[in-house]
DNA sequence: TAGATATAATTGATGCGTCAATCAGAAAGG
DNA sequence: CCTTTCTGATTGACGCATCAATTATATCTA
């Protein structure tokens, strides 16, 4: 009884080769566009996606300061990573980090004027590559179908991530945690 | 004459907060999704995407082997990339890399049983998951829509890749080469 | 207040990606 | 032939991401 014709009952097959295709070409797409957006950033401002979205998050900042976690929840990165990551622009002299005075195990991330000129003069360029090759790119049909796919497909990421059996569908939960990567 | 009060004359202005909202969205949602994706892979195969890639490659090979040179075009990555990477499924017995008869310096890349087992009994999973997260969370519109806009910025990005200065648009060029990763 | 536990942050190990440099062998041109 | 040039492939250095382990301080509770 359940022979495995083509009875495209949603749910029940591996995708078809046409949606492998666009699978594919969706994925890859993506990909590409992060890689030639973070080569311009790289080569006009010596900055990677991480270092921007650090540089951003600290720029809109009370102070242009931060606890570490406080940051790491902000641009939603583990800690592990953001210690890391800042580890090397401390390096470079983007930013600096001070003890926390009303906690003594905390740090405080501190913008440096290196770091805060150097976003600004990447700021204008980046976004003007993202205009170039997305906004522009698209229709502006295709730009709010790309919002809302972009949606639909977030909610489903949530909803399989906490059942993880992924049987049942959770009620739409609303988004809740974004990420700030790139302005 | 040229005042910017909001004129929305495509291709004048930076993205708006709106368009600068779906562009980050995107953006993120496709990378949480690869992340995702990797992550099952990598839980349930022990195999990264990159292994994915690679492997599948090889499997649909005549004699599962291919030159080196001409698996990383196949898979569109760069050949240090891919020595690199090779390196590391060596090691693990996933690959073996053998002396190409025809050619001194070439490199023969070849599937390993081992390899092909673990290829075998990662497909299935990571093509459910792709229907999971991808194809069944579209509807059949969004899924092709979603299509279109990765054909529609593929083009963009290949066209503003060849000019650089990236004023003139250059005349539609077809979608020329198409990497592999992921089936 | 002493001991358990939780939290802020860092560290180390390892895999992955990119770039520039290298090396050996093939091809081409004199 | 021999030298120059090109090409297949690897290497090393470095940035970046993730995981598990660690350190130091804070907090909670008996």
């Amino acid at each position: 009884m359940t022979e495995d014709t083509p009875r495209r009952q949603r749910g029940r097959h591996l995708p078809s080769a046409e949606e492998r295709r666009i699978w594919r070409d969706f994925i890859e797409t993506a990909d590409a566009l992060r890689s030639e957006l973070s080569s311009r950033l790289q080569s006009e401002s010596s900055l990677s996606p991480g270092d921007y979205a650090v540089l951003l998050a600290l720029s809109e900042s009370q102070g242009q300061r931060m606890r570490s976690s406080e940051l790491a929840a902000h641009i939603g990165w583990e800690r592990s990573r953001l210690s890391h990551h800042l580890a090397r622009m401390e390096r470079r002299g983007l930013i600096r980090r001070e003890e926390c005075a009303t906690d003594n195990r905390g740090a405080e991330v501190v913008l440096t004027p290196t770091g805060a000129e150097t976003f600004r003069r990447a700021t204008v360029p980046h976004l003007r590559a993202v205009r170039e090759l997305f906004v522009d790119a698209l229709t502006p049909d295709q730009l709010l179908a790309a919002g809302e796919i972009a949606a639909t497909l977030r909610t489903r990421l949530h909803s399989s991530r906490r059942v993880d059996a992924g049987i049942e569908d959770l009620p739409d939960s609303g988004r809740g945690d974004l990420d700030a990567e790139d302005m």
